[in-house]
DNA sequence: GTCTATACTAGGATAGAC
DNA sequence: GTCTATCCTAGTATAGAC
């Protein structure tokens, strides 16, 4: 009888989908206050578990940060190639990728927690997932993409400065010298991206 | 006479000295590990004395490295005045601030813990400390040295691929793409950047 | 599959001596 | 001006029950 129990709190999950959803609270507290900066506990909690389950799925606090940062990475190349794939000769394939960049900023957490990656170089662990990271959107640039080397830095360059910008919160921080340097860098997608960013 | 000792050892310092040494340290470690990701007992070994004598300069660890990032701030804006003031029409601005801004890493920790800042936006204090940062930039360039807003965009932009790159330190890491990845962004500054970032 | 209780360590800050 | 000793909190990880 116990076992037909109607249960209205806690639903018990099969482990694939509370890994998803631990996956997901991570990404995004891993994100916007890094990894040195968030608790296993805080995670615990927004995914609606406890603590020591949280370590228990994943090992150690370092691994489910990997597994986090490696979805993210491995979500952005597949973006990347699916619009490639789709790219007809005539189109500008820069602003094409450009645009798809932006977008994946409604992901919230999913650029941030790369670029939280690429400034923990000296992390003997995360450095080098890091720099794996930032060399493959390289590659794809020249190998797959075919991009002269100015368009490669460009692209890159203004990756970084989304992300700065995403990052400092600039794009959530209401003042009028920020609005206009986000619109000045981000132009007709700024509000996209404020609204992706927002709360 | 005991006064008059010879002492070898570790030399007592006047305040003002000792500050300089603890700051200089702070931004060091500040800079490849972040804020929370550095301890206060890292600094004060770095600076050759006592945790607690850290924090008693500073009052917190916080306030140490608001100080820290102000410094560098400091130092940015100071460097991008002096070039603008020995400006002559005929050169070229944007190429002159640009070399400016990669002969700043020389100073190492500067970028790096300017770069740590804007990504810590979510902080109450950090966050603040850094848009400031960041808009000063803006508005230096747009008021002062009264760039196009595409100049500024492709300015900050590259920017903050250089502190990308030094930060994920694929500038000291050995391996044929990561070198590849670099003298494609930063040109024949690559060595010199380089140099200044290894061991 | 998920919890509670808890062990253990690290780190910021304070007190007070010299 | 600088140290030693120490308090206290927070945070990862483990053990073991249900």
């Amino acid at each position: 009888m116990s076992s037909v129990t109607v249960e209205l709190a806690r639903k018990r999950l099969s482990a694939g989908e509370r890994r998803e959803q631990i996956l997901l609270a991570a990404s995004e507290l891993f994100g916007s206050h890094g990894y040195v900066g968030t608790t296993t506990d805080q995670i615990a909690r927004a995914a609606g578990i406890s603590q020591p389950y949280v370590v228990r799925m994943f090992g150690t606090k370092e691994n489910l940060y990997l597994e986090a940062l490696n979805r993210a990475c491995g979500a952005l190349m597949a973006t990347f190639r699916r619009v490639l794939a789709e790219h007809v000769e005539a189109g500008d394939l820069g602003r094409e990728l450009g645009e798809a960049y932006i977008e994946l900023i409604a992901d919230r957490a999913l650029l941030r927690i790369m670029m939280q990656s690429f400034l923990a170089g000296a992390d003997p662990v995360i450095g080098p997932a890091a720099r794996k990271g930032l060399l493959d959107i390289y590659r794809f640039l020249k190998e797959e993409a075919r991009f002269e080397p100015d368009d490669i830095v460009r692209f890159i360059a203004h990756g970084m400065l989304i992300n700065t910008l995403v990052g400092s919160e600039l794009t959530s921080f209401d003042d009028p010298a920020a609005d206009e340097l986000v619109d000045c860098c981000l132009g007709a997608k700024a509000d996209l991206v404020r609204r992706a960013t927002a709360g």
